[in-house]
DNA sequence: CAGCATCCCAGAGGATACTG
DNA sequence: CAGTATCCTCTGGGATGCTG
């Protein structure tokens, strides 16, 4: 291997910054389900089998945080709030689809597989 | 949203499973270093900085027992260690590749900016 | 040179209870 | 309904020292 430069710590690197977004343990299957149309609270909630609302507070707010999705309080009583990807969020989609592509050539799949619902959108 | 099925915990879903394997501090890292030909240990630890030798060995471990690389040693003294891509290992460039993009477009560059030696190769 | 063995810590993730 | 507020657990990552 030449001198080169020495990769540093590669956390300010383009391909780790996208990475740490999606990193959460729920992000992308919340992305997923944000892709066909917007949705509750409620709605991901009750479709999301083992997050607690704790959780998902955090990881839409992290989300939120990062420009992938917006939130829309409606001032009422009881509460509405809506969550829809941004264009950013959208722009993502593609690559959780080339992901899931790879992952179904490539490796072995489990006796409990689950398609992201999204990632039945664009299967060639 | 419709009843539909519940989205089981994604651990089982392909999505999760390439995460997962990419998922390390260091694995893209390595994958990307190794993009380049077949390195030796040294070689990739003389260009990681921060990286400890313990935790090098631990994510090379873990990428050969996902089958994204393999590892060669040679019959020597002192101990000589050879590792590339495999062919599962080199089809997910291309993904790393496309994050990389998505990542300089769509999000702020830091100051202490680094690209991934690979994510150069097909910068469009 | 290319590791392995130990010990340690921060932070991601979770359980539970409460509320405007 | 859509959240906070607390407290707890577990594990990815790291520091350090030793070795065939």
């Amino acid at each position: 291997m030449p001198p080169g430069k020495k990769v540093n710590y590669p956390v300010a690197c383009p391909v780790y910054r996208a990475q740490r977004i999606i990193a959460g343990k729920w992000k992308i299957c919340l992305l997923c389900l944000m892709n066909s149309g917007t949705k509750r609270f409620s709605d991901l909630y009750r479709n999301m089998s083992g997050i607690t609302q704790a959780m998902l507070t955090k990881q839409l707010r992290e989300l939120e945080e990062d420009g992938m999705i917006s939130r829309y309080v409606y001032p009422e009583v009881p509460p509405k709030v809506e969550y829809s990807l941004t264009e950013l969020g959208r722009s993502f989609i593609p690559i959780i689809q080339e992901l899931s592509r790879w992952g179904s050539c490539h490796l072995p799949a489990a006796d409990d597989e689950v398609v992201m619902p999204c990632c039945n959108l664009k299967k060639e």
